[in-house]
RNA sequence: GGCGGCAUAGCCAAGUGGUAAGGCAGAGGACUGCAAAUCCUUUAUCCCCGGUUCGAAUCCGGGUGCCGCCUCCA
């Protein structure tokens, strides 16, 4: 099987064929951390992390990058206003990140790197450019040609000319063309600042990506990926300083995932319609905000809404009982290897799976696949007769897919029952042995207002907790 | 003005030529002492109007509605 991807730069669904045959250099725009991220952030880094895994599984050695900007407008504008330092504050909403990630179940990169720790790389960088004639200084800024080369605007395909006339840009005397955009910023008193050949001042925005992507995954990337509001300018612009830099094209593959909106409306910071993953993960099972994020395709837009968040938590149940009914069932089963009529159904499921992501990393339709292999699981176990190694694989490929993969079975081992739990649980057995059903169902009533439910089966009682 | 996207059941959503995946919710049935879980069955004029085609949700043309980018934004 092989995977196609969805290419911004030519608009076309490519075979993926990264540059060495074993190997993926990924960068994923990461976040500017003035702020906790929102449902929308997210959507990015859940989605990012399960390209990742699904490239592991096909057997990549992927090395996966995702900056920090830790400097920049926002972040000295809101410092001031809370009277705190650049550094705490960035500092702060990092470990915010992480822990938004960690609850939604997203590894974390092989790299993080921060912009305010490659400051030369960026110096160094931008005097290349200045020494290619790419860029020029005014008064301690430092701004790129934009149209010194032609092919500014094949990212997303804008126009120089579309571009110039359709230019709203703030007034700046100093650029030479309202498309040059800094490289780097002269330092206002009192800001935070490095110094620099051209004076104190800090990064711009671009450039940040250039210097680090280069620095740890080299001039060619295989994958670069981000959300698709930073198609224009920013990752337009780290292409055409990049390129100017070292002269060879700086992605094989741009990726990049639609919006969740509010309504109709895009959510976003500055139209101040969002909802912040640190209160989401309070109201509803992280899982579930993983699987709305997963639940259609990346390039399209989703809506944001409580009652599709709820209605997958429903939905999330049928994968823990499809687990805890073949973990159940394995105290009866014989042994003996997987059925060959079970490794073909799983063969099948999997060549459905593959087939879902290789199109275009599609997870709506992975998702489904997940369903379909549960279903197949639950009919599995109501034949009389089954071999542990049947229902083994079947808890290998739900921990292989539903798991690894998609980040959305948990397959947390059992939880033991204390020994007053089990009493009842006899107990209740024996009532109904003698048809004592309304002490059996007492008891059943009493287990349920703790939140555990049983469950009779031919091979016993199951329980689970709700 | 330029570029692009979206419109599929009560809700979420996949699907780019062969008469509609999957999930949630609902209905009926099986199983059960009753439940629960599970399984089976069931629920769609694919925004409108034309066209191409043996055949279109899918291609083309024209509408309608909504949205995004072109400026900070995942």
């Amino acid at each position: 099987m092989t995977l196609r991807v969805y290419n911004t730069q030519t608009r076309k669904l490519e075979l993926f064929q990264p540059q060495q045959d074993h190997k993926v250099q990924m960068y994923v725009c990461g976040p500017t951390v003035y702020n906790y991220i929102h449902i929308g952030n997210a959507r990015v880094f859940v989605f990012f992390d399960v390209v990742r895994r699904y490239l592991e599984y096909k057997g990549y050695e992927v090395t996966y990058v995702q900056n920090f900007t830790d400097v920049d407008d926002r972040l000295i504008e809101t410092a001031q206003q809370e009277g705190t330092s650049v550094k705490e504050l960035a500092e702060r909403y990092i470990e915010a990140y992480f822990e938004d990630m960690d609850a939604l179940g997203v590894r974390r990169a092989d790299i993080h790197p921060k912009a305010t720790e490659h400051i030369d790389e960026m110096q160094s960088g931008i005097q290349t450019l200045i020494d290619k004639g790419y860029a020029y200084e005014r008064n301690g800024d430092v701004y790129y040609r934009a149209l010194r080369k032609d092919d500014y605007g094949k990212l997303s395909h804008q126009s120089m000319d579309e571009l110039k006339a359709g230019a709203r840009i703030d007034v700046n005397e100093q650029k030479e063309n309202p498309l040059d955009f800094a490289l780097w910023k002269k330092a206002k008193p009192g800001e935070i600042s490095w110094e620099s050949p051209w004076g104190n001042g800090r990064p711009g925005w671009h450039i940040e990506c250039s210097a680090m992507s280069r620095k740890y995954l080299g001039d060619t990337l295989d994958i670069h990926a981000g959300g698709m509001d930073l198609c224009f300018p920013h990752h337009e612009n780290e292409m055409a300083q990049s390129e100017a830099w070292t002269g060879k094209p700086f992605a094989r593959y741009w990726l990049h995932n639609g919006y969740i909106n509010m309504g109709s409306e895009k959510m976003s910071k500055s139209l101040g319609n969002i909802v912040r993953v640190v209160e989401l993960r309070q109201e509803y099972a992280p899982r579930a905000l993983r699987y709305f994020l997963l639940s259609a395709h990346y390039r399209n837009p989703v809506s944001f809404s409580h009652e599709a968040i709820r209605q997958i938590e429903n939905g999330l149940e049928r994968f823990d009982t499809a687990v805890a009914n073949l973990r159940h069932r394995m105290q009866t089963a014989n042994e003996g290897d997987a059925d060959q009529e079970v490794r073909e159904e799983l063969d099948r499921l999997t060549g459905e799976f593959e087939a879902a992501m290789d199109d275009d990393l599609n997870t709506a339709n992975a998702i489904s696949v997940l369903f379909e292999a549960v279903k197949s699981a639950q009919s599995m176990l109501s034949r009389p007769v089954l071999s542990k190694g049947s229902l083994t694989a079947y808890l290998d490929w739900l921990r292989r897919f539903g798991s690894e993969i998609l980040g959305l079975i948990d397959m947390g081992e059992e939880e033991g029952l204390d020994q007053e739990i089990e009493a009842l649980i006899e107990e209740r057995q024996q009532a109904r042995a003698v048809r004592d059903f309304q002490r059996a169902d007492a008891i059943r009533d009493q287990l349920a207002a703790q939140g555990i439910i049983l469950e009779d089966t031919p091979q016993g009682v199951r329980w689970r907790r709700k």
